[in-house]
DNA sequence: ACCTGAACACCGTTCAAGT
DNA sequence: ACCTGAACACCGTTCAAGT
C-alpha cells in the first residue's frame, strides 16, 4: 500500500489526508512516517523540517483554488474564485489558520495573488483600485470562512433545536437578545449560516463596482 | 516580584504577556510557571489545563473590546466597536488564531454578541437583517486583521523597498502582475495596506445600510 | 542516495507526597 | 488548601550508523 518509493509529494500528500482526518493536531512527524510505512526519520530526507512541510501543505492549497480569468470580466471571475476558496477551505479545514502563520510564499501562492491582481489590472482597475477591492474582496471572503469555522454548531436548521436543549440554552440565560437570536431566527425557516455568503460576497462586490464607476478611492 | 499568593487571574494575565512576548509557541505551561516564580504543577490548581487556559485567555480578549450601545446609532456604534477589535486584536496577535479553535464561550464572548445583536435589533433589524448584517460586517472585519497578520512585511511605504531590495523581487519574476504591483502600487505615495481598513468598512456598512432601507434581504 | 535506531531536549499531565 | 518532585507518554530533531 505504501508506495515503494518516498516521494515529497507522497510526504505532502499524506500530510494533507492527515492533517484532513485527525487535525493539525494529529499531523505529527511520527505519525505521518506510520501511514507512509516509513521510520520517522526518513521524511527528513525529503523535507527539511516540519514547518517546510506545512509550507508546503499550504502551497498545495493554492494549487486547489480555481484561478481567475484576465479577460476583463472581474466581478464573474472573482466571485467563482471566491466560491472556490471557501470550497477549498471547507474541504481542508486545517488550512486557514495555517495559511495564517506561513510567510514564505510557494509558486502556487505567487501565481495565486498574479492571477487575482490580474484580473482587476485588465479589467481598467487602477493600482490604487486594485490595492482595494482585493483587500476588501478577501477580508469578506477569508473572514467569513473564519466565522464559520468558529460556529460551535453546525450550520442550518438543526442547529436550532440543539441550542435550547443541550443546555446551550441555560448559557444564554440572561442574554436577552442572544435568548431572542437562538430562539426567534436561527430556528426560522430557511436560516442558515452558510446562505450568507453569496449575498455578503454580493454586497462586496456591488460597493466595488459602485467604487470603480464612480472613480472614487 | 511574583504575587504572594497565585489566583487564577494572575496566571491568565501572565499567560496573555507572554502569548503577547513570545507567541503562542512559546507560551508553555513551564515557561509560565517560571514566569511566576512556581512549579509548573502550581498552575493546575488555578486552572484545569492548558485548553481551560486558552478558553480564559480568549475570553479576556472579548472583555477587552468596546461594547456598541444600543441607542439605535447602529451604524456609528458597529464602526466604533469595529475599530476596537481590530486595535485589541493588534495588540494581541496571537489571539485571532485561538478564537478560531475555541468553541466554549465565556461569559465575556456571550456579552459581546449579546451587546452585538442588541445594537442591530434595537435599531429596527428584523431578524434576518441582524443575522445579514452581524455576519458580514463580522466576516470584513477579522478577515481584514487576518490578512494583515499574514503579511510578509509591515504595511507602509518602507515596505517597497524591502520588496524589491531583498531578493524578494527575484520570487517575483515571472509573475508580472505581482511585479507590478510591487514596483508601482506599493511604493506610492500615501498607500499602506491598513489605510484600506476604514474605507472598506465603510463600504460595507453602506451596503448593509442599503440593503435595511430597502427592506431586502 | 536513502533509510534507520538510539539519543537529546523538550512538551502536557498524573500521581503520590509534602506543608 | 496549596504547592512540589519524580515519572509517563509523548513531541521534533541530531547524529552516527547501516544498506
Amino acid at each position: 500500500m505504501p508506495p515503494r518509493k518516498l516521494t515529497q509529494d507522497a510526504v505532502i500528500s499524506a500530510g494533507m489526508a492527515m492533517a484532513d482526518e485527525s487535525g493539525l493536531d494529529g499531523l505529527t512527524m511520527r505519525a505521518l512516517a506510520r501511514r507512509l510505512g516509513v521510520e520517522a526519520m526518513s521524511l527528513y530526507h525529503h523535507v527539511a523540517n516540519k514547518e517546510a512541510l506545512l509550507d508546503l501543505m499550504v502551497d498545495r492549497i493554492y494549487r486547489e483554488i480555481e484561478l481567475p480569468q484576465a479577460r476583463g470580466q472581474w466581478r464573474a471571475e472573482l466571485r467563482r474564485r471566491s466560491l472556490s476558496v471557501r470550497a477549498v477551505l471547507h474541504s481542508h479545514p486545517w488550512a486557514l489558520p495555517l495559511m495564517e502563520s506561513r510567510h514564505r510564499p510557494g509558486p502556487a501562492n505567487l501565481a495565486y495573488h498574479d492571477a487575482n491582481i490580474g484580473c482587476l489590472r485588465e479589467a481598467g482597475f487602477t493600482g490604487a483600485q486594485v490595492a482595494f477591492a482585493y483587500a476588501v474582496i478577501d477580508a469578506f471572503v477569508y473572514g467569513f470562512v473564519l466565522q464559520e469555522s468558529t460556529l460551535p454548531f453546525d450550520s442550518g436548521p438543526e442547529a436550532a433545536s440543539m441550542i435550547v436543549t443541550d443546555g446551550f440554552g441555560d448559557a444564554l440565560r440572561g442574554y436577552a437578545h442572544m435568548m431572542w437570536f437562538a430562539e426567534q431566527v436561527i430556528p426560522a425557516p430557511g436560516y442558515s449560516f452558510d446562505r450568507e455568503f453569496e449575498p455578503g460576497l454580493d454586497l462586496v462586490l456591488d460597493g466595488i463596482e459602485h467604487v470603480v464607476l464612480r472613480g472614487a478611492s
